[in-house]
RNA sequence: GGGCGGAUGGCGGAAUUGGUAGACGCGCCAGACUUAGGAUCUGGUACCGCAAGGUGUGGGGGUUCGAUUCCCCCUCCGCCCACCA
């Protein structure tokens, strides 16, 4: 079949794209006795339109997901959405449609963009987090972790954002204001549901060592989250009281504590307050309290305190350390209080200077003498050598840590201890379109309302229909609250009045745990098969921005060492190898958004020139962790690119379909069979190193060749020419999988590219007869010289000295050293 | 303040373990084919210089025969975290 002379893109691809699915070429499972891949983009929330982020995302997945077929893989390359979710409650608020008919209008429309795209799902797994037949797993896990002590209710601080009107988990708290709607969060003391992470807080810690093919910027950020940090507790006796207790990292400093602060919220501020000290105390504490953790803690907000009249006694020294309470000071972390050494920490000696408390230094840089408080200018923070330290004078700093730390521990006066950042991960949300947590209140069998567990055998407790003006007021009440049939029900211990939870779980549970469901997709029995997860576990290749660093991807390693302690699933981590792809911007180089008016549609654009253009575009502009600024240009240098593909081999195939040639291959031919086997291999090697965009580099200088060599007269030319558009073909599938497959139906292929097998190139014919050696004199080139391959440092030196250009820098100088790198250069060390 | 990235032509970006800097694309210049071209094809294109030659990977040092690559110091940009004791 002639292929058609004019490239119409839209024509084809959706003609592929209906084949594709009805032989269900990119099912899972196809090669039971293969090795498996799987391959996944992270779950998107099914907004309306699929923007740019998500065809980056998908496309490099994709790329991956094709490339691995084609090496023979067993490839898992599934797609659901994250359908839970504020945006479709708060639209319902606002224009009366139900959640559940917008979600599935989204989808509806998120995934034709999907599929216009050619990606490579299997859609017989395709999951959806608001359906029963997965939320049900959650609550199942819910049960479950309940039983482990991985999930308890605790009446704490939480964080209320004023604009969802819910509770969020400190991982989306940033900058104070909730990471969604941007709104202030304030601190609020109410019930709510955690997830005991912390008790994995050292294995996610320790388990990052083992994430080598995880960027490092993610890594990082995770390590900085769960925010390890080894110091020491130290009591400071109280006279006619409990002792105050103070987290420090610095023991080494502890002589040089000259007094303590303590969060305005301290459980012992009230305690140690003097009746003459009452007044201002009790004054400073209510001003703390109404503020929300962003205004008291703005950048530069000024250090303010005040003296509770209270004096505790220092451990070592015995020396009257005077108690105050401070504004900067951080009720949640380490004991929250604080033994200030002005001399050593910034904050204190500010705190210091501006309240006239004593600065005393006790560490000194190791070359230079001990300053004099009175002429210190600012801490010195570093570490050094102890003086005035007691014993311990003379010391650095590492060591008297050590002995300080270990004197207090002999003598009951302190503990070394490891602190941490990372808090539990709390999920009560008090809004409607989520999953409801299966608990029961019973009066009679649980007095205490801590909680009964919805029995296993009553899951799921289904999330129920509601009248939506009714119900969805946004008002900040959980909506469940409102829906009496939902509410009342049975207690199953006693048969007596109970009433549901109505809060609904955080939808950052859904994604924890998703790609483990795509496993057994429709299992009614379990969350999903073990001889699956042994199979298919864990994730080969993990795609998605690097936004979801301390949210999502702290969540999904914590699910996942608890599905492993289930007995579920064979690793610890999930993913073995994660693509955090950078941002595309728009051709202005800001963020894609309305507000700039710089947003790309990819739908408009597949509309204007196909998917494969689109594809290629994104593939070639540049490596997939970098951001990138939108160029209508380089779309339109894509799309080139592809008509020349679609021309070459539109005007070569009457002559060398089907070409074939036994003998000898010399000549214009063998440069074409070489052209064409380097490009194989240096399209492979890219394409292991994730280099998409030098793979298609390599396809692009292939074509160039193609045009540039002669049209093929002999038998053997033909058949090289031949041979290179096959493998052409094959290159290109991946990046331009439609073009792919329409080329080789013209030229009688009858298998899909995606499951032909990925080219090899001969290794004889990615060398040249001639190699090109550079001839350096001190370093600096000075020629190049043609020579034979496999020649040796002889033979090349010999064509070197012949070089004029050479010789003239050789003549009157001594030649000291000759350097010789095989196949790459020569340099003449000359003096 | 801490952590992690990054800086290469007019632009996006190449350069396996130190070995010919600038692949590939965009843009630009010239030519061919054309009634025409904003289509297509061919050639050119780091900078200075007529040339010989010289200079060049943010800046300054160092190691080396040789550094975009390794080490030290500095500047700027991005992201994340942040009065975390």
């Amino acid at each position: 079949m002639p292929i058609n002379e004019r490239y119409e893109p839209l024509v084809l691809e959706k003609k592929w794209q209906e084949r594709w699915e009805r032989e269900g070429l990119f099912r899972a499972g196809r090669r039971p006795n293969a090795p498996k891949k799987y391959v996944l983009e992270m779950l998107p929330y099914p907004s309306g339109k699929m923007h740019m982020g998500h065809v980056r995302n998908y496309l490099l997945g994709d790329i991956y997901a094709r490339y691995f077929a084609m090496k023979g893989f067993d490839v898992l390359h599934p797609l659901g959405w994250d359908s839970f979710g504020l945006p479709a409650e708060n639209a319902a608020i606002k224009d009366g449609v139900h959640p559940a008919v917008r979600t599935r209008e989204n989808i509806a429309s998120f995934k034709h963009d999907v599929i216009s795209l050619g990606l490579s799902y299997d859609w017989s797994r395709e999951l959806n987090s608001c359906e029963p037949e997965y939320y049900r797993w959650n609550q199942w896990f819910f049960v479950k972790m309940l039983e482990k002590g991985l999930v308890y209710r605790r009446f704490s601080k939480v964080n209320w954002c004023t604009g969802c009107l819910t509770v969020i988990a400190n991982e989306q708290v940033k900058d104070g204001t909730c990471e969604r709607c941007d709104s202030p969060v304030q601190e609020r003391e109410m019930p709510e549901w955690a997830f005991r992470i912390t008790r994995y807080s050292q294995a996610l810690l320790e388990g990052l060592d083992g994430l080598t093919a995880w960027p490092d910027r993610v890594t990082g950020m995770q390590r900085n989250w769960i925010g390890r940090s080894e110091g020491v507790e130290v009591d400071f006796p109280v006279e006619n009281g409990s002792p105050v207790r103070v987290f420090t990292t610095r023991a080494d400093t502890l002589f040089g504590c000259t007094y303590l602060v303590l969060a305005p919220d301290h459980a012992q501020v009230l305690s140690l307050t003097t009746a003459a000290q009452r007044p201002e105390v009790e004054g400073f504490v209510a001003e703390m309290a109404v503020l929300d953790h962003a205004q008291r803690f703005a950048e530069g907000t000024e250090k303010r305190g005040v003296f509770t009249g209270s004096c505790a006694v220092h451990p070592l020294t015995g020396a009257p350390i005077p108690i105050w309470i401070a504004n900067f000071v951080i009720s949640g972390y380490g004991t929250g209080a604080v033994m200030s050494v002005p001399a050593h920490d910034e904050r204190d000696f500010a705190f210091a200077r501006k309240y006239g408390l004593p600065i005393k230094p006790v560490v000194r840089p190791v070359d230079s003498a001990a300053p004099n408080s009175s002429e210190l200018q600012a801490a010195f923070t570093a570490e050094g050598l102890l003086f005035d330290s007691g014993s311990y004078t003379g010391l650095p700093s590492a060591e008297g840590r050590r002995k300080i730390t270990a004197e207090l521990e002999a003598e009951g006066k302190g503990k070394a201890t490891v602190t941490w950042r990372q808090r539990d991960w709390g999920f009560s949300r008090q809004r409607y379109w989520g999953t409801p947590i299966p608990i029961l209140y019973c009066e009679r069998c649980d007095p205490n309302r801590e909680g009964i567990p919805v029995p296993e055998a009553d899951l799921p407790v289904v999330l129920p229909e509601i009248d939506v003006q009714e119900v969805l007021t946004g008002k900040g009440q959980p909506p469940l609250a409102k829906v009496p049939s939902f509410v009342n029900t049975t207690c199953p211990k006693c048969g007596g009045a109970a009433r549901r939870e109505v809060e609904t779980m955080d939808t950052f549970v859904d994604s924890a745990w998703y790609y483990a469901r795509y496993l057994s997709p429709h299992l009614d029995t379990a969350p999903f098969e073990a001889t699956a997860a042994n199979r298919w576990l864990p994730i080969d290749i993990y795609v998605g921005g690097p936004e979801h660093a301390v949210m999502h991807l702290l969540y999904f390693r914590f699910w996942s060492r608890v599905m492993k302690e289930l007995g579920l699933t064979p690793s610890d981590e999930p993913v073995t190898r994660l693509i955090a792809q950078g941002i595309v911007n728009g051709s202005d180089g800001r963020k894609m958004s309305k507000r700039w008016g710089n947003v790309i549609s990819p739908a408009s654009l597949v509309q204007k020139y196909g998917a494969d253009t689109v594809r290629v575009y994104v593939a070639f502009a540049g490596p997939p962790e970098r951001d990138f600024d939108w160029s209508d240009d380089q779309v339109e240098g894509a799309f080139r690119f592809l008509r020349r593909v679609w021309t070459l081999v539109a005007q070569h195939q009457p002559e060398i379909q089907g070409a074939t040639y036994e003998g000898a291959w010399e000549g214009e031919a063998l440069e074409l069979r070489r052209a064409t086997h380097k490009c194989i291999q240096r399209v492979t090697q890219s394409i292991e190193r994730l280099s998409f965009n030098t793979a298609v580099a390599g396809v692009m200088e292939l074509v160039n060749a193609l045009y540039a060599a002669e049209k093929p007269s002999t038998q053997a030319e033909k058949a090289a020419m031949a041979e290179a558009v096959s493998a052409l073909t094959l290159l290109l599938t991946p990046f331009a999988p439609h073009m792919a497959d329409e080329i080789a139906e013209g030229y009688g292929q009858e298998v899909f590219t995606v499951s032909r097998a990925w080219p090899e190139f001969d290794p004889a014919l990615v060398v040249d007869d001639v190699i090109p050696y550079a001839v350096q004199v001190n370093g600096k080139l000075r020629a190049e010289v043609r020579v034979a391959t496999g020649a040796g440092e002889q033979e090349v030196r010999q064509a070197a000295e012949a070089d004029e250009r050479v010789k003239a820098y050789l003549t009157g100088k001594t030649v000291r050293k000759v350097v010789f790198v095989p196949k790459r250069l020569l340099n003449y060390v000359v003096g």
